[in-house]
DNA sequence: ACAATATATCTTCCATGGAAGCTATTCGGC
DNA sequence: GCCGAATAGCTTCCATGGAAGATATATTGT
């Protein structure tokens, strides 16, 4: 039920056919003025991403949380007792707004989890801590979710994760600092996309 | 204003250490019981997925259009003349229920980019359909969308970008199609995560 | 000390998508 | 042909997060 025009057939018949490479012919079917070759890296990129995610969240949920809540509690414990933040250092490490991460904190407080006070030294501030409920139940999901991590990355052998690491890690570095230039001018974008706004900036969703 | 622990140093002044290495050596700290290795491959792939779907989404929004809007768009039109799709088939395609897609549909069709009718031959189909203004829009979006992709590939060499897809494409097939067993059972999660539910399974969200 | 500005958090409103249920239509077995 | 099940799309309600502004406190220059 999905290919009615006799285009894309369903990849699941074909191992040999994946979703992307389908969508890649069907492009160059209609246009073949455009070289669609990226999307064999990012297209898959994002594509695995999401399902990464989606096996993640499976573990998340099962205590409960969703996948900002178990952000935030991470970022919490791994911070070492008192396991204290602000909720400034939280919106940043989590890559949130403060609105959203204020938000967080409401439902994490109401189940009890963390604890909300006003800071001594900046009466502005405010400190976001774990509870001992708080601390049980990440030390029990975090578990929970690195086994989860071990088995999705069980697909690849030791050799592929680490080329996939190496790759990923030199990608995201000349993402973040856009040294000599390495990419050819000629495709370079003519209005240069935000050199990099003032996004959150922080450390890391779901990398938890 | 981030380290108040001293711990995570700004990852920012030390290109050596990113932002992932950074929580693993805190977990590692907080955790010495656990192996948080997988983190390497999948917190990377997670944030570098954030990151290049911020820079995709903003040549979306120079068009008008979000990232749900333009990939429906997208998929009208690589299905080639005359340009039409079942929203049945729009939502299986773009990786979304079909609620979320008659809302994406209500947009476009207010904006006047895709006409929504009667199926003929079923009473109880629609038939969406690109407007002439429509696919002008999306022809225009997508080559600018193609000239982003190189740019960003184009901070990986031919034979990273080769390796990287291979690497992907690989673990994408062994996570959908888990044949005689490929990883440690010692690590394997004991209650199954749902061997595969009915995710709507269609074909690609930003892969476009 | 006071005004102007900066900062930290919170509040409000809006955008988007999922879950579950509703309606109309089609299909299948009798 | 008719009734129950299946199907397609839509509606309603809720969850989550962003954007922008409001509020309270802190800092700085004079």
């Amino acid at each position: 039920m999905a290919n009615e025009h006799g285009h894309e057939p369903d990849p699941a018949q074909d191992p040999a056919q994946d979703h992307v490479s389908l969508i890649q012919a069907a492009w160059h079917r209609e246009r073949p003025d455009l070289d669609v070759a990226p999307q064999a890296v990012i297209g898959r990129l994002h594509r695995l991403a999401v399902r990464l995610t989606e096996e993640l969240c499976l573990v998340y949920g099962r205590y409960g949380l969703g996948e900002g809540e178990f952000d935030v509690l991470a970022t919490l414990r791994r911070a070492g007792a008192p396991f204290e933040r602000a909720p400034g250092e939280l919106a940043a490490h989590t890559m949130v707004t403060t609105g959203a991460m204020t938000k967080r904190v409401d439902r994490l407080e109401r189940a009890g989890l963390v604890t909300r006070r006003r800071s001594e030294a900046d009466g502005r501030g405010r400190v976001v801590a774990l509870t001992e409920a708080g601390r049980r139940l990440i030390d029990e999901a975090f578990t929970a979710h690195m086994r989860n991590e071990h088995r999705l990355l069980g697909h690849l052998s030791p050799e592929e994760a680490s080329a996939l690491e190496v790759l990923l890690t030199a990608w995201q570095r000349r993402l973040d600092h856009p040294g000599p230039d390495a990419r050819d001018p000629e495709t370079r974008e003519p209005d240069g996309a935000a050199p990099d706004g003032d996004r959150p900036g922080g450390a890391s969703p779901a990398a938890t």
